[in-house]
DNA sequence: GCAACCTTCGATACTAAGTATCAATAACGC
DNA sequence: GCGTTATTGATACTTAGTATCGAAGGTTGC
């Protein structure tokens, strides 16, 4: 999350943030910013529903999760198999690291490879606005579980 | 495509992958390899099915893009926005560059950022098993047509 | 060339993600 | 406390994709 109010809650945070954008802080946004500020891992839409009060409709969530994508509060993750998960987001631009075998993730925070796309870029005589990066392993904790893979397996995916 | 079986069509070219692995070439099949044959860009599964005989079952396509995935025929693109669109592809590991203006693309088959990613992810203690990278720009084409934007756009993006 | 087998098809139904509409309601600003 | 306006929840619809199942069609063996 953000870097300054440090001194509350995720759920208090994300409300404030709604705030800071003209949003009202209603029952509904209230129940979902406390229920996505308990979330651990990534978390689907659907998921996210299931835990809040039945009587919050289907498209308030909808909504909501989309406002807070906007407002930079959560940002879509793209799973191994093509699935999208939302998770508390790093603001700005960011990527991800996440476990397969846990779902545990961490946000890369420093960009890497923009030097590398710059120069492919211009090399295909494009002019580079963006990129979507998602990074996939095993944390630690998994990686210590499981019998150790063949140490070059993940040469296999380069 | 894939680098043998020159002297084919596109839409040959996937039958013949299909039976090689088993799969019997059907009317719907070759139907489907015919109109994705013809496709000039990235493509959804509903697009490509409006553009197929309405009596070719919905499932059928769906059944058939997924076979074209998994016989690495077809690999999925994730547009900027999240969506999910379905591309004739590079066989092996690769990425996209692409153009967010006209929705061309090209495969980058070489992989440029592994091993900064393999250093990013022993930092964190990670074990890599892959990774999913999309590009995204305006290629040379609709750079050109377009007013030329401030030339340090591109930065913001990292 | 035909029968039998097994794959594939198309219809249907269902889950999930997401958007659009709209009348009812609840925040907030004064 | 009241009016304005944002927001809600219901409903319906679209797209994406999977599951099921009886019918149809491709392949193989004789």
């Amino acid at each position: 999350m953000a870097s300054k109010k440090r001194n509350s809650s995720v759920a208090e945070q994300i409300l404030e943030t709604l705030e800071e954008r003209g949003y009202r802080s209603t029952l509904p946004r209230r129940a979902m910013a406390a229920v996505i500020g308990e979330q651990v891992r990534h978390f689907t839409a659907e998921g996210l529903r299931k835990q809040m009060p039945p009587q919050l409709g289907r498209a308030t969530v909808y909504r909501t999760l989309k406002i807070l994508v906007e407002a930079g509060v959560l940002c879509r993750v793209l799973l191994e198999h093509g699935d999208l998960h939302y998770q508390l987001s790093s603001r700005g631009h960011h990527h991800h690291l996440l476990c397969i075998q846990c779902g545990a993730s961490e946000d890369l925070t420093g960009c890497d490879i923009k030097d590398t796309l710059i120069s492919t870029s211009v090399r295909h005589g494009y002019e580079l606005t963006g990129h979507w990066l998602e990074v996939y392993g095993r944390c630690r904790d998994c990686a210590s579980k499981t019998d150790t893979p063949q140490s070059s397996a993940f040469l296999d995916s380069c």
